[in-house]
RNA sequence: GCGGUCUUAGCUCAGCUGGUUAGAGCGUCACGUUGACAUCGUGAAGGCCAGUGGUUCGAGUCCACUAGACCGCACCA
């Protein structure tokens, strides 16, 4: 039976047959109840309007890894996906589309047809992400996907809003917020960035009520703001300005007096002192406002632009008014100074113009209620953050929660259910007739809806609830997919959206409904480029990972990435810029065709012994060779620091790990050994039960890897076993560890015999020989060692290309012989005598290395310190370290002398 | 201002609860196509583990400080 092996492997040829191989046979798909265990795992949806980004395949390929590895363990293993509607986002996609198809606004539609196309755009584009996470390879299922707009989600929006405002625990203010001009939309405090920003600190004259020589030198760098004045305050122990709390002083460019008022919130130390109070364009003015019963002075329209209150600057922009107030201001010699001032402004995350606090109605959550418990479950670790440090930023955030402005000035988003009525009372209702019933108003009475919608996160907030059928059609709580996988085990995220989404989740969930929505948070690395930069679509310096994975294969993409991403460091990729290759996915691809290489070599040896898709009978015990039993120990050993690695998510020394034993282990000595064996197996019977031994192993491992790479393994393991195309690796149990197998002692073994052969191996190239030459060679060595060469001296000949090595009993060394040594084995391998000079140089060195381990092994043993402190397996290794450097020293030493004889 | 992270080979990084002679990949140099693999093999070169001090019998590993890189939160004109 020949199988057909090219000589490279080709993941295009394989993988979307594959997947799609996988959905056919409804492998990722789950029960709503089960009695087996089960472990579960929420996708952080991704926005309707996003596209693949590396971020995403970090995140995604360590939810498949986890979920394909317990699914593998056994458990029902569900990964709920799903997509969020992104208000500002997608608005702002749809309207740009809309003015520049048809050059119209939104208010140009109405609100009801504005929602129309959105809706066509997110039917037409949306979701395309979630086609994208495919290629990757996710196994998620895919019959509980959900939107955040979808029916179920709204209700359960609507309701909760409602339970929150019946508790108390939203309200409606009057506030400033982060107003986004451009979005014409409040921003919550986490959507606000701040960033330092070089200004000009103007000081400006406020003269005294009266007098056209005496003022108070203001300072400010918002010169545009001074309309909306409504006091100056000054600290009230302050001399300077003491006597003149309770006058008042003039506004520049304005014919308005102001008072002095004396508030302990200046700073007399700072600045001149003295501080100007802008209630509606400042909050810590509103503040200082409300505490002296000030009025508040809008000078600053939501667009922008200056206002009426303004006088004649009113219609301007407000940064064209501010050059024209400074203007005006020199002219009038108001300026008492200007002076270059660095200090940090707010952008919007969105849209990135500066914000501009703006004082309206909004609607908020009283969070300390709700942060309390959820602080203490991560405290008290019934929720564990992976890196854990990252506590501490929750630990701050959580005792410092300010409240959660949750109202956007959008018309995509959960429109707030909240009804006006026209004597100006409001409740939230599930409907028009609710809210006058809660009212107690006729039927005949108007009611108007509040036009705002809900920020996204509103409805992310609930996603551990929503996704699991939770109040879907507004009053059944408990349903069976909540009672089997919620809480759900991890929680894979970026650190930038702890407060944002993971912080509030574990509030919601253990408000709603009493349980922790996760039990393990892994926080992922930061993908920045070679100059250490985010990667981001502004910045052009982000890889497409769809022609990433075209070029090198998904499984390539996904081993690389994890390769180089250990637990809470950034992960830096470098980018041609020109071609957006990134050419470090070559670790991966080059691993793949390792691995399919292995295979092929397997898949031959298979057909020559004519083994078929049987694994027994194999090697007995008995005619286990020491490759075979140390092969064996390598895959039990990986087969716990696999399961010790992920549970403690070092996922990039997993990934380690099943290099070394792929590569390192199977392919660079394994194979090599098995070659040799097998040419020396003469029976054809045993040939096929040592392939078959051999080819297990590799079955094995590949159960291991599948969870990273599971195209390649998949494909791989059909293959070899030429199994039915029903069965899969994705839900073969993974191979269970054998403690008695796992043996150090022969690993050691094992270990100096490849030393032997790297030394000889070692010699021949310094010799400069050809790899067809074969050396006649000598050992000296003693007990185990030598107990190993004879046994295996046939082997060693063959992986180092030497004769046969024979013991040498005459002392001194063979005539033309260089000398290596693995501990105390002597090793001679006859080359003539032309390349002295490089000998003795080696040999010296290694005379000068030895010598320093010795000094700092005697150190150590001459302190009494250490021999009392010190535990006593310790020091015995020292003093065995002490002998055995002793030894190969006078041996090194020896053959220096035969060299210059 | 408060909190956090990082600094190990030319580059990108591993190195877990302190204890064998500090590792890998890429890159470099030399050799090589022996029936799995040149997306490969073999060998070699390359490190005062940022600096200073401390704890300890013992520090790349723990602590403090310094320098540099970065992140989060707060923010006064």
């Amino acid at each position: 039976m020949q199988r057909e092996f090219d000589r490279q492997y080709d993941p295009s040829r394989i993988e979307r047959q594959w997947y799609e191989h996988w959905l056919r046979l409804n492998l990722f798909s789950c029960p709503d109840e089960t009695d087996k265990p089960r472990y579960s795992i929420l996708m952080p949806p991704p926005n309707v309007t996003g596209v693949l980004t590396m971020g995403h395949v970090l995140n995604n390929t360590i939810q498949d890894l986890y979920i394909r590895y317990h699914r593998k363990k056994g458990k029902v293993a569900c990964w709920f996906p799903g997509l969020d509607h992104a208000g500002i986002a997608t608005q702002s996609k749809v309207e740009a589309e809309l003015y520049r198809t048809e050059g119209k606004t939104r208010w140009d539609l109405g609100r009801e047809e504005f929602l129309r196309r959105v809706w066509q755009w997110k039917e037409q584009y949306g979701g395309i992400i979630l086609e994208q996470l495919r290629s990757l390879g996710v196994s998620c299922d895919w019959n509980r996907t959900l939107f955040t707009m979808d029916p179920g989600a709204s209700n359960a929006v609507r309701e909760v809003f409602i339970r929150l405002f019946d508790a108390g625990l939203i309200y409606r203010g009057k506030r400033i917020i982060n107003w986004s001009p451009t979005l014409q939309s409040a921003l919550s405090d986490e959507e606000v960035l701040y960033r330092e920003v070089e200004d000009t600190l103007y000081t400006l004259k406020y003269y005294c009520e009266g007098s056209t020589t005496d003022y108070l030198p203001i300072a400010t760098v918002r010169p545009e703001t001074i309309f909306g004045d409504v006091a100056v305050a000054v600290h009230p122990d302050d001399e300077r300005y003491r006597h003149l709390v309770g006058t008042r002083v003039r506004v520049p460019l304005t014919d308005r007096y102001v008072p002095v008022i004396a508030d302990s919130y200046v700073d007399p130390a700072f600045g001149t002192g003295c501080l100007k109070i802008t209630p509606a364009h400042d909050p810590n003015d509103f503040e200082i406002g409300m505490r002296h019963h000030l009025p508040v002075l809008v000078s600053i329209n939501p667009d922008g632009k200056l206002n009426e209150v303004a006088g004649r600057y009113a219609g301007m922009d407000r940064f064209e008014a501010r050059r024209r107030i400074v203007e005006d201001l020199r002219a009038q010699e108001l300026i008492v100074s200007e002076m270059p001032y660095k200090h940090n402004v707010g952008f919007s995350e969105r849209s990135g113009e500066p914000i501009e606090p703006y004082y309206s109605d909004q609607w908020f959550v009283h969070m300390q209620p709700l942060a309390q418990p959820a602080l203490e479950a991560v405290l008290q670790g019934q929720i564990r953050f992976f890196p854990e440090h990252w506590v501490k930023t929750y630990e701050h955030w959580m005792r410092n929660i300010r409240d959660w402005c949750i109202s956007r000035q959008l018309w995509w988003g959960h429109r707030i259910p909240v009804y006006y009525a026209p004597d100006g009372r409001f409740t939230a209702a599930r409907s028009e007739e609710e809210a006058r019933a809660r009212l107690e108003l006729g039927p005949d009475v108007p009611l108007w809806q509040d036009e705002d919608s809900l920020d996204t996160w509103f409805s992310s907030w609930l996603w551990m609830l929503t996704t699991m059928g939770w109040l879907h059609d507004g009053k059944t709580e408990d349903t069976p997919v909540l009672r089997t996988y919620l809480p759900t085990d991890l929680l894979v995220t970026g650190p930038d959206i702890i407060f944002f989404w993971v912080a509030r989740m574990i509030m919601a969930s253990l408000y709603f409904r009493g349980v922790i929505p996760f039990r393990d948070v892994y926080f992922t690395s930061i993908i920045r480029d070679d100059k250490g930069r985010k990667m981001s679509k502004s910045l052009g310096n982000s890889p497409d990972p769809l022609q990433l994975i075209g070029k090198y294969g998904a499984d390539a993409v996904r081993y690389t990435v994890l390769y180089l991403a250990p637990v809470g460091q950034d992960v830096r990729i470098t980018v041609d810029p020109v071609t957006q290759d990134a050419p470090q996915m070559e670790l991966g691809r080059n691993f793949a065709n390792k691995l399919w290489n292995a295979a092929r070599f397997l898949a031959l040896k298979a057909d020559e012994a004519q083994v078929g898709a049987e694994r027994s009978p194999t090697l007995a015990e008995e005619e286990l060779s020491l490759s075979d039993r140390w092969i064996r120990s390598r895959l039990h050993a990986t087969i716990r620091l696999v399961e010790e690695h992920l549970s403690r998510y070092r996922i990039n020394e997993y990934v380690r790990t099943l290099y070394d034993f792929f590569w390192h282990d199977y392919c660079d000595w394994y194979i090599e050994l098995l070659k040799i064996e097998l040419q020396r197996t003469e029976y054809t019977e045993l040939r096929q039960r040592r392939v078959r031994f051999a080819l297990s192993i590799f079955e094995d491992a590949l159960g291991l890897l599948h969870p990273l790479m599971p195209f390649i393994t998949e494909e791989i393991w059909h293959r070899l076993g030429l199994r039915d195309r029903t069965e899969s690796l994705c839900t073969s149990l993974l191979p269970s560890y054998n403690p008695s197998w796992e043996q150090p002692t022969l690993e050691q073994q094992m270990e100096i015999l490849k030393q032997i052969i790297e030394q000889y191996r070692m010699l021949k190239a310094t010799a400069g020989l050809k790899p067809s030459e074969r050396p006649v060679s000598y050992y000296r060595a003693e007990n185990h060692a030598l107990e190993l060469l004879e046994c295996h001296a046939a082997l060693v000949a063959e992986l180092a290309r030497i004769d046969v090595p024979t013991p040498y009993t005459p002392s001194g060394k063979p005539a033309g012989a260089l000398t290596a040594f693995v501990r105390d084995t002597e090793l001679f391998l006859v080359v003539g005598e032309h390349i002295i000079d490089r000998e003795r140089e080696r040999l010296q060195a290694e005379y000068e290395r030895l010598q320093r381990l010795l000094a700092q092994t005697r150190s150590r043993l001459a302190n009494e310190q250490f021999l009392q402190r010190a535990k006593p397996e310790i020091v015995e290794n020292e003093r065995a370290k002490e002998a055995a450097f002793v030894e190969a020293l006078a041996k090194v030493e020896q053959s220096l002398r035969y060299l210059t004889q």
